[in-house]
RNA sequence: UUUCAUAUCUAGCAGGC
């Protein structure tokens, strides 16, 4: 049972939800913890409404099952479900309350996360990470700060987190100072100064940490093209990817998408166009990063194709940036009609995809239709941005 | 073997500079 647990684990943690599934409905013994890989698979899916039947319908649930149905719930900002169900759970442990402090973090509720923290019966490093994050998500890096200093213990995550935080308020040197003070890094830390410095416009040291960096790995790699190609600087883009020996996906699209965004549109089509040649597997952003390479040249016959392809991979629009970055294209190629057609098959609609079409509608200087799409915001549900 | 946090790479609209 072990070993099967083990096989639907390897599965759901590779994204092949269905291979899991039908591996889950042959199994004659189950036990809780299969309940539980399934469960959490499809909760990290998004298909909330799966994993709460797989809940209704467990025979046996254990604290995992409850923590992770708490988890699932804080991460989609249901405070309330997951509330309810911390409420009735029996067996909290401090799993719980850590899920339970983050379902507070999530819908912005500092207030109460701490409170929760305060209140629970033991605290581990996650749950001082949790706070922590907390805080920097609220944009309050000195208070976070405050608490790093007071945690009993760090983790290699602990102390990489508080770099990133620095970085992403601007204090670039902070995070620096932190970085060199750090007792151990591992290859996620590495990456964080590497960006940090990127992202500040520091090319140059970027390059030098990722040359002297022992855990370089693919992301270091993805990141320095990303750096060079937002930079402008598109040859040495391309030298790195040349280099690389092992790519993944995001490498690809990272080429692409710098291609795109230099103005060489073609250049990234043509780049898209070899991924099947090398037996790449493009993925969702590999055709939004395509569309939108099509989108800024007004490549219509070649967003066309892509349209087509994306249908034939039967690729879902909706609850994705598919709906929107064709809405796009369409828009910025004129055709209305097209991007109307998309707009309306989308079964729920999102922010991002109205504001595409009202985008598309505006762009070509049909304002009744842009209000029109505007007022509609209430009848879909949607809260403008 | 499963559950909580956390940190790094690519992507869609709008807005800001």
């Amino acid at each position: 049972l072990v070993s099967w647990n083990a096989m639907l684990t390897a599965y759901s943690q590779n994204g092949l939800l269905s291979e899991a599934r039908d591996l889950f409905d042959s199994m004659t013994v189950k036990d809780p913890v299969s309940w539980n890989i399934l469960l959490t698979a499809y909760a990290l899916d998004g298909q909330m409404e799966v994993a709460e039947d797989l809940f209704e319908r467990m025979p046996v649930k254990d604290a995992a099952t409850w923590n992770a149905m708490i988890g699932a719930y804080a991460r989609n900002g249901e405070l309330r479900k997951a509330r309810a169900l911390f409420d009735r759970m029996t067996q909290r442990n401090v799993i719980s309350w850590t899920a339970m402090m983050t379902a507070y973090a999530e819908v912005g509720d500092l207030k109460e996360a701490r409170r929760i923290f305060l209140e629970m019966p033991q605290r581990n490093v996650v749950s001082w990470n949790a706070l922590v994050a907390a805080y920097v998500q609220k944009g309050l890096p000195d208070e976070a700060k405050k608490l790093f200093d007071m945690m009993p213990n760090h983790d290699v995550s602990s102390w990489t987190s508080m770099v990133a935080a620095y970085a992403q308020h601007g204090e670039i040197d902070q995070a620096r100072a932190l970085f060199d003070s750090m007792p151990n890094r591992n290859a996620v830390s590495w990456n964080t100064m590497i960006v940090a410095y990127a992202e500040d416009g520091n090319i140059d040291e970027a390059k030098r940490l990722f040359d002297k960096s022992p855990s370089r790995d693919i992301v270091s790699w993805n990141s320095m093209i990303t750096a060079y190609a937002s930079n402008g600087r598109l040859e040495e883009a391309k030298e790195l990817f040349d280099e690389m020996e092992r790519k993944n996906t995001v490498s690809w699209n990272a080429m692409i998408a710098a291609y795109s965004q230099n103005h060489r549109g073609r250049d990234a089509i043509r780049l898209f166009r070899t991924m099947d040649v090398e037996g790449v597997r493009p993925d969702e952003v590999t055709f939004a990063v395509a569309l939108d390479a099509c989108a800024n040249l007004h490549l219509l016959r070649d967003g066309k194709i892509i349209h087509r392809e994306i249908e034939n991979k039967r690729l879902r629009l909706d609850k994705s940036l598919l709906g929107s970055a064709l809405i796009n294209l369409y828009g910025k190629c004129g055709h209305l009609e097209n991007a109307r057609e998309v707009y309306d098959s989308l079964g729920r609609k999102d922010v991002v995809a109205l504001n595409s079409m009202i985008a598309a509608y505006g762009q070509n200087g049909h304002v009744d239709e842009a209000l029109e799409t505007f007022d509609s915001k209430d009848l879909e549900g949607i809260r403008p941005n």
